[in-house]
DNA sequence: TTGCGAAGTAAACGATCGTTTAGTACGATC
DNA sequence: GATCGTACTAAACGATCGTTTACTTCGCAA
């Protein structure tokens, strides 16, 4: 056998280690959290020396914000390609979509970046902003835009924040608990089909719910 | 001055001593997590040696049950004084009432327990008996009752499994993101009043949500 | 009075953590 | 061909972790 140079898992460039590192961490931070991965683990799933986390991030902080920052790129260049309905479609359709979006960024079949923002939101580490919410902020601006017209007339401030609430606690369900419930062994969303027909039936179900919001505040309007 | 006895803070006898490390250790332990939380910042907080867990628990992971424990029984008497209305009572009524149970278990303002929970379902410990999520098993039982009564003819177990969860949905909402939401500045539930306000609009949407449901099942049946 | 066990204290142990330091290999540059 | 910076390696450092061991105190019973 002539001594050739193996095709895969070679040292490589910097940019392959980075990448090597990047993959055994995104996957282990998933696992079980920021502080409870030791650098040591993730080295050694990347096949790694100790010292190339501090060599090419600057430390466990550096590399755990470089792997949010890649996870969140990947998520939206995901759903990027999601079927987006212009504004002029009926309300239906355009709740349907925007619910499949926020539940593709929020099941995790294909990403980690449900579960790390889960455990940030549960558990913070300081590395997201704030306080970590602003992850959909595009998504949930159009939730209250959509929530304001269904609502109509009676819509006001407290009756949107009621609606999008609603709306919005019935997709960040599947973030924190789909791990979970795989692990109990509820079926779990394998295919886009399935994720699809959850999106349509969370919209059915919320579109009479906002409605009957709203009829409800029209009676208290009027009993004033 | 006479060498008094203090009057406060005292070593007291065992069960004093177990109780002042109790409650320590459930406020760290919802702050930061199980593995997150060191023994010391415990017992530095108790007042009490550094042995003192291992005296009186056995460990780290003995003491943490024995929190879980408490905080478990503490959460079941409290929701036990709740009014829980006959099974005769019209449909609405009941679910109301279930949804404020649901929301008094998750919601934590005078507990540690629902924070404790969300640390366990998205990062379990083992402590928790394998998914930790038959804490609220009656409650979901009767949730399922419900459901299928509001839901009539067309009520087949998947349906059950889809109301039960848009339902659910919305409560547990509060167990992962209340602290979140206090964290952001959102206005989180300070007095029984808006707890009780927040369940009467959840049980609107979802009275609403789950008869249209329901009819669309009923449509689903027809074409068949 | 003696002995004993429960409660509490102090100190140290071994393991693991993230990081730092020192040193090597090597291609590009002057 | 000497120099420099990049990529990588190996070893050690200091801190912190949960736990263990040895010891003191003290009420109570034999």
């Amino acid at each position: 056998m002539l001594p050739v140079s193996l095709p895969v898992s070679l040292p490589g460039s910097s940019d392959a280690t980075r990448e090597r590192i990047l993959d055994a961490a995104v996957a282990l931070f998933a696992a079980s959290g920021y502080e409870a991965t030791a650098v040591r683990a993730i080295v050694q799933r990347a096949g790694t020396n100790l010292n190339s986390i501090n060599y090419h991030f600057g430390g466990k902080l550096g590399l755990y914000k470089a792997v949010l920052q890649r996870e969140l790129e990947r998520a939206a260049s995901f759903t990027a390609q999601l079927p987006q309905p212009d504004s002029k479609s009926p309300v239906a359709l355009r709740l349907e979509a925007l619910v499949l979006r926020l539940l593709t960024l929020f099941v995790s079949t294909h990403s980690h970046l449900p579960r790390l923002a889960a455990l940030e939101v549960v558990n913070p580490s300081g590395a997201y902003a704030a306080g970590g919410l602003d992850v959909h902020g595009a998504e949930q601006r159009e939730l209250r835009k959509i929530v304001r017209e269904v609502q109509g007339d009676v819509s006001d401030d407290a009756a949107i924040e009621r609606g999008v609430r609603a709306v919005l606690s019935q997709c960040v369900y599947f973030m924190f608990m789909s791990d979970a419930l795989q692990r109990v062994g509820s079926p779990v969303f394998a295919n886009a089909h399935a994720v699809r027909e959850l999106a349509a039936d969370i919209t059915e179900f919320s579109l009479a719910g906002l409605r009957a919001q709203a009829s409800k505040q029209r009676q208290n309007q009027k009993t004033e």
